[in-house]
RNA sequence: GCUCCCAUAGCUUAACGGAUAAAGCAACGGUCUUCUAAACCGUAGAGUGUUGGUUCGAUUCCAACUGGGAGCGCCA
């Protein structure tokens, strides 16, 4: 089932390899950025006129006059410097809603070559509560795997947890001066961040807690079993602490490979490296320096200082023997494609992560992983009021909890004002489903590449282009078909009259393009835009189009686009990782 | 010092090299005897940080600059 953008594109294409040689490259159509010109356009008689020196408009004219667009598009106007200007016809449009209303998969195509694709995401921790820092990755993340899985990839969601490392040197000291056990079963991050941090004060200025800390972490690397049971212990209880959150999230994974996974792979990776030339010794250190094959510019072992180039190498041996995260991450990417096959591995990661990335990329192809995508899907960096970026380490910082607990507390407020007629339970759900589809929404409905300011207002608001916005539109279309007491629609033929018609179904064709855009570019927000305008436009269709006081034919017609819109605003949502309701 | 990222209405953002730069919030004014007003309709509001360049055409590509942020050897 071709999307009508593609349905364009081909026939555009036949048309122009008929008329044009060379072939201008594709892809040749687009959709209007303004919808009184028309549905498509095309510029490739702009292209054409610029290669063969010709008039675009007379190419234009002439392509016009060579296409078959036989029920599809009205004949294309020309327009500008040489545009064509498409207009599906109604009659297209209503056989193509009814295609996709008989269609399962809503117009969206299986990728042709399913690719297995690891998603690394929301990484938190253990040692940490988590925080409002994790919310975008986790959130990011857990939409591309359900994006990339219903295009048919095979997803594999890793949560490659923070379980290894010298904040466990910390820990263990404090542990064994003051940990409780009770504390740590009933609340192991606040337990275990509050004598991290402790330690990590007491480390700034006491020589003898940072060696203390530094033993300890010998201690535990060696395999010691006292160190090795309490991490353990740290372990598990903060496994069960992060499944209640993530399970509140409807967030799943179908590995937790935390760092400590890949410990005894470490010195294998490093000897490897050493031996094929990629490594070297540095000032007691193991590092992977420039090869050289880069321009130096480009090169991310090399750093430009005032004259010249300043080797900016990879460390993947401390001098003290023990292993850098970068030396965890290559033993990750061996891992992912042995035991995985891994095609492509999403790294959802914050932009200031990206010097890293480059390395570590680098530095995997060579070591031969030439043939899995590596992609660091990196997003902007959470603010506070002062627009510096949220620490943690301050304190001032906003967890996780908190903010689920927040969603759902300002959700259930609204809703006991608009619904006091509902029961405490029914209360309950919706307030977890609305405040956490607008928690969720208000992060991936952005360019993940800029820094935003927290503010629980932006985050929970509920007007305009939020989930609840999206949800109440679902919810309006189960009230129609509620109130009509019909849950199958009578086979009917869809007829499109009313602009609001033909502009709702316009827009549910394009759900595909959105899917399609938002997956490749790993950017949900365009999915999220399309769902918006669909919103919006159904809100607008039911503004003008009475639906179950139609007369016959057309109230079928209507249902039919009322249920196209409702599944497809299901489906996007769920994309998204967000829930609807029947009512709200 | 160097490298990377960001800069669009008062605020938060959109715009897949194209037409008169598009929304939401906030402001103002309307619309519930009719499928849920968490909705809809309308008014006002920017010429895209600056300066150049490439192009028939630039918010989009390139260069320089300004402002903000991040990173630059043993944290992750």
């Amino acid at each position: 089932m071709n999307t009508p953008r593609q349905e364009i594109e081909a026939r555009v294409a036949q048309g122009v390899s008929k008329l044009f040689s060379p072939v201008p490259p594709a892809p040749y159509v687009r959709p209007c950025p303004d919808s009184r010109h028309g549905d498509f356009q095309t510029n490739v008689a702009l292209i054409q006129g610029k290669e063969s020196k010709a008039n675009p408009r007379d190419l234009a004219a002439q392509l016009a006059e060579v296409l078959e667009l036989d029920g599809v598009a009205e004949k294309p106007e020309i327009a500008g410097p040489g545009f064509l200007n498409f207009r599906l016809t109604p009659e297209y449009l209503a056989r193509q809603v009814t295609q996709r209303w008989g269609d399962a998969r809503l117009g969206v195509p299986t990728v042709a070559q399913p690719e297995t694709v690891v998603v690394d995401y929301s990484s938190p921790n253990i040692a940490k509560e988590m925080h409002v820092g994790h919310l975008r990755s986790t959130v990011l993340g857990d939409s591309l795997a359900r994006l990339y899985c219903f295009l048919g990839h095979h997803v594999i969601a890793d949560n490659h947890l923070g379980d290894w490392g010298t904040g466990f040197g910390m820990i263990l000291f404090g542990y064994k001066r003051e940990g409780d056990p009770e504390k740590l079963k009933r609340d192991p991050f606040a337990h275990l961040e509050a004598i991290y941090q402790k330690v990590q004060r007491e480390a700034k200025t006491d020589e003898t807690v940072r060696e203390a800390a530094r033993s300890e972490l010998v201690l535990l690397q060696q395999g010691d079993a006292k160190n090795r049971k309490l991490w353990e212990e740290f372990l598990k209880y903060s496994l069960a602490a992060l499944d209640v959150i993530y399970q509140r999230l409807g967030v799943q994974f179908d590995y937790t490979l935390g760092e400590s996974s890949y410990n005894d792979a470490l010195p294998g990776v490093v000897a490897d490296l050493l031996e094929r030339g990629i490594a070297r010794e540095s000032e007691g250190a193991i590092a992977i320096f420039s090869d050289g094959t880069l321009p130096p510019k480009d090169d991310p072992f090399l750093v430009s200082e005032k004259e010249g180039y300043r080797d900016n190498p990879l460390l993947v041996r401390k001098s003290d023997g023990g292993y850098n995260y970068a030396t965890t991450d290559l033993a990750t990417i061996r891992y992912r494609h042995e035991k995985f096959h891994a095609q492509r591995v999403l790294y959802v990661v914050g932009g200031p992560q990206q010097m890293h990335f480059r390395q570590l990329f680098s530095a995997a192809r060579r070591w031969g992983y030439n043939d899995v995508k590596l992609e660091h899907v990196w997003f902007g960096t959470i603010l506070g009021a002062d627009k510096k970026p949220f620490r943690s380490r301050e304190g001032e910082t906003v967890k996780f909890r908190a903010l689920l607990d927040e969603a759902e507390d300002r959700a259930g407020k609204i809703i006991s004002e608009k619904r006091p007629e509902l029961s405490d339970n029914e209360r309950a759900t919706l307030a977890r489903v609305v405040g956490l589809g607008a928690l969720k929404y208000a992060d991936l409905a952005q360019n993940r590449n800029i820094d935003y300011v927290f503010s629980w207002e932006k985050l929970l608001a509920f007007d305009g282009n939020t989930a609840p916005y999206l949800q109440n539109a679902y919810v309006r279309i189960r009230a129609i078909f509620r109130k009509a007491g019909l849950e199958k629609i009578p086979e009917a033929s869809v007829q499109l009259t009313e602009p609001a018609e033909l502009a709702l179904s316009r827009k549910l064709l394009d759900f595909a393009d959105s899917v399609l855009m938002a997956a490749e570019e790993y950017r949900p927000h365009y999915l999220c835009l399309y769902l918006f305008e669909l919103a919006t436009l159904f809100h607008k269709f039911y503004e003008a189009c009475p639906v179950i006081q139609a007369e016959e034919a057309t109230r079928n017609s209507r249902l039919i686009l009322c249920d196209l819109t409702a599944r497809t605003l299901r489906q996007g949502l769920n994309l998204l990782g967000i829930d609807v309701v029947e009512q709200m």
